[in-house]
DNA sequence: CCGAGTGCGTTCTATGAACGAACGTAGTCA
DNA sequence: TGACTACGTTCGTTCATAGAACGCACTCGG
């Protein structure tokens, strides 16, 4: 069976859940945001196959996260760059970056995250903008306003 | 095939997307998250197949992201908790609810954030915690230190 | 004591999706 | 001319998902 969309769901985790919450998705956004812009060099990369691959980028440009930039004439070469809304994902990958950091290693991770001009690390962590405390699952919760199921 | 797995790898993103990007898992999160805790609770809120529902229950106990927890005796009955590790989720839930807020919708959507207290909306923003700025991705970046791929 | 209801799974079958390998294509370079 | 590069597409096998039906232990009302 098709698996269900959550996309027309009204609730935004939802909606990024079916976005990408699926396998590959989130580690091509990785190998974008490490700056490999190339299909080769993202299937060397990461050891995907590429069909896979190809399904992935093109479900990334039809939701407005990438797009396709030709960058040699002759012989015609295309790259993968984000748009806005892409790097919108940063966040979301940092706060994954920080769990995994924290709660499924022992040793020391070999990807991390580093200031772009000084090279120091940088340690997400997720806020709430309105008070400034860090987010916390006894002090803020989901509240459901419409009795849709799952949307 | 079976699909590839990352939780072997080196990089926190990538053993984060091992657990939790997979159909349905964040929205099984969601629902506990939103006070769900009951098996029939969330088949009924998530429309979710009572053989998947089990399966991503199951995966959540052995990684140690929730525990099943024996509220009656007789009849035997169970509930599913979160962990410590399991309340960790909840800052990448709430990066994902923003993102999908921001960039995902026109009208409002019917999910919301909210202090558990005041019942005021609460916004997650991403920061680093060193300097307190915003997760940017062009003021940082992926670095891997090893040459390994995926991993 | 009987039959319906509840809570929580398991089993079953079909249909997709993922994997990996091989193939195709358009161009470059020696 | 033949090898190589960068990007995909096609194909067969295997696995996962959906949805419905079934199983089971217990409770409750009549």
């Amino acid at each position: 069976m098709r698996r269900t969309r959550f996309d027309d769901a009204y609730c935004p985790i939802a909606r990024t859940t079916d976005l990408l919450a699926d396998w590959w998705t989130p580690l091509v956004l990785r190998e974008l945001f490490a700056g490999r812009r190339r299909f080769e060099q993202i299937v060397e990369a990461l050891d995907i196959s590429r069909a896979v691959l190809t399904q992935r980028l093109n479900r990334l440009i039809d939701e407005g996260i990438v797009e396709k930039h030709q960058y040699s004439e002759r012989p015609v070469r295309w790259e993968y760059r984000f748009t806005e809304k892409g790097r919108a994902l940063w966040p979301v990958l940092s706060a994954m970056w920080r769990f995994g950091e924290d709660w499924m290693f022992g040793e020391a991770p070999s990807v991390e995250l580093v200031d772009a001009e000084t090279g120091a690390a940088v340690r997400p962590l997720v806020i709430d903008a309105e008070t400034g405390r860090p987010m916390d699952s006894f002090r803020s919760r989901v509240r459901l306003s419409r009795p849709t199921p799952v949307d």
